[in-house]
DNA sequence: AATCACATTTTATAGTTGCAAAATGCAATT
DNA sequence: AATTGCATTTTGCAACTATAAAATGTGATT
């Protein structure tokens, strides 16, 4: 009846900001702190710690606030027990974008089919396609309805992405601006060692797929130009529906986080332009393996 | 209470399809052509030509169809006569544009003030937030409200900008894929030769814009790259509301005019490493002149 | 055969209201 | 002084209705 509420999701960003934070058993989780971070108000951070000590991930002390209960190795164990559903918006968007990928829609459709079929409101059905038409792969229609572009379909706009990503991101690396964010290069190199140490077998696809975004995010942030970044993101939020629908060669990771940590290498001894083109190569690499299924 | 017909806007694109593809008195106007051709059903298009009709534009005959009652040079005289007012949506999102640039905004918002603000509907605010979302100078807050980012407001991030648009220009130049488009360039001439020939004087600030945006857009179509295409978009899109604020420098409009047709000569000579090093520092070189005023 | 004109169906927006969630103010506690 | 915990206010999502516009099917006209 009233809106979804913020705490699921809020509580998992609690998880990832302990981990990220390195925090320990028996550290104080300040209300305002975390909703400052989250940008929202202290309400849903009160819900999701409630939450979170039911699971026994945090302990509650009257009139003096939420404690880590436990350390970081232990909340995976108790967290992965929750089986992370994707929450109801996310379902939908990722339940269309199956439909589009697999030719179930016509490339025009009107909103009232897509409530039938999705069964949701119309408000929630809207700011799904919104977000989709941000993605740049629906658009709305001057007068009823929706159209599908060809965008997500073709070979041709595969290639073409994978060579705009090569060529931004080695430009963004050759700016003036670019400056090598230390803190940004230690995790990545963190990041990417842990996937050397087992990742590669375990980490699920979407881990997999995340932790070579946001290598790559990363150092396109360094150029200190907003808009490279933003271009970035962009495609890459498209790119996750593609890659999805393709079996990650897991033999190839090895020699993917060698060449990451191989352009940090060059990076930290000030061979930038090096760095640079092998950027350059090790993208377009990239897309002469993976074949898409469609 | 229900919608706004799109049967304005319907009008005035049909004039515009009517000049630029050249025809003449007498011709016929076949609803299902026009229909497919702004994607829209027959219904629209019907209540179109018949405000048309009264404006003596075109000419009905029963069961016959429309016909184009005037010639080209006509149209204009009439057309004056309604003094184009941006239609609602527009009106509302540069309010908007302009109040956050003087700074009536703080930076974080929520939706009912602005619908106390401006007097609109829920519905129609949230379709131009969205559009501005798209924008990109405003985002959703997780909880409730929007937060204004500070993309329109700085000089870095102008600066930023121009610095995008000549990598991108540039290098969507040097594509291997990139293919000079005949009609395009045609056209591109003729614009800049109005231009020069007394549209420096007479022509709005918009449709100098306009102009000059068309002739980049148009160079970047050619690399057959949508993602270069669409980022350039992208970034035009924004820069329309900063330029909006900036008095244009008419003096520099003749160097801008011949520069952009030096570009054109040397593609069409193969020269195409020169044109992408011309075309940079022509994009470069126009930051340096404007100042914005913010 | 193409196209229009009209009748009918379908669609989407404006305008409600109810309510749970989010935001916020402030006294109580440490 | 910082922070919680509760009470109060504000917000925005969901659900519904009415209605004008858009889409469409079909017989009539050229």
């Amino acid at each position: 009846m009233a809106r979804n509420s913020l705490s699921p999701r809020i509580s998992t960003d609690i998880i990832e900001f302990v981990k990220s934070n390195a925090m320990r058993k028996g550290d104080h989780l300040p209300l305002q702190m975390l909703a400052d971070n989250f940008r929202v108000s202290r309400a849903p951070i009160m819900s999701a710690l409630r939450k979170l000590e039911q699971r026994g991930i945090v302990r509650a002390e009257p009139n003096r606030g939420y404690f880590l209960a436990v350390n970081l190795e232990a909340i995976d164990a108790l967290q992965s027990e929750t089986g992370e559903a994707a929450d109801g918006d996310d379902a939908i968007y990722l339940r269309i974008a199956d439909d589009r990928l697999s030719g179930k829609f016509a490339e025009r459709v009107s909103e009232n089919e897509l409530m039938r079929v999705y069964a949701v409101p119309r408000t929630r059905l809207l700011k799904i396609l919104h977000r989709i038409a941000d993605e740049g792969w629906i658009e709305r229609l001057p007068g009823n309805g929706w159209s599908f572009k060809q965008t997500l379909m073709s070979r041709k706009s595969y290639e073409a992405g994978y060579i705009f990503r090569a060529v931004i991101e080695q430009q963004a690396m050759l700016l003036p601006t670019f400056q090598p964010d230390a803190d940004g290069f230690r995790k990545a190199r963190e990041t990417q060692n842990d996937l050397g140490n087992g990742g590669y077998e375990h980490w699920s696809r979407a881990e997999i797929f995340k932790a070579n975004n946001d290598f790559h995010e990363m150092l396109v942030a360094c150029s200190g130009n907003e808009f490279f970044l933003d271009a970035i993101k962009r495609i890459n939020r498209l790119r996750r529906l593609l890659e999805y629908q393709i079996t990650i060669d897991r033999s190839r990771l090895p020699k993917q986080t060698a060449e990451h940590l191989h352009i940090l290498d060059l990076l930290e001894s000030d061979r930038r332009s090096e760095a640079a083109a092998f950027l350059y190569t090790h993208i377009m690499g990239a897309s002469r393996i993976k074949t898409p299924k469609v």
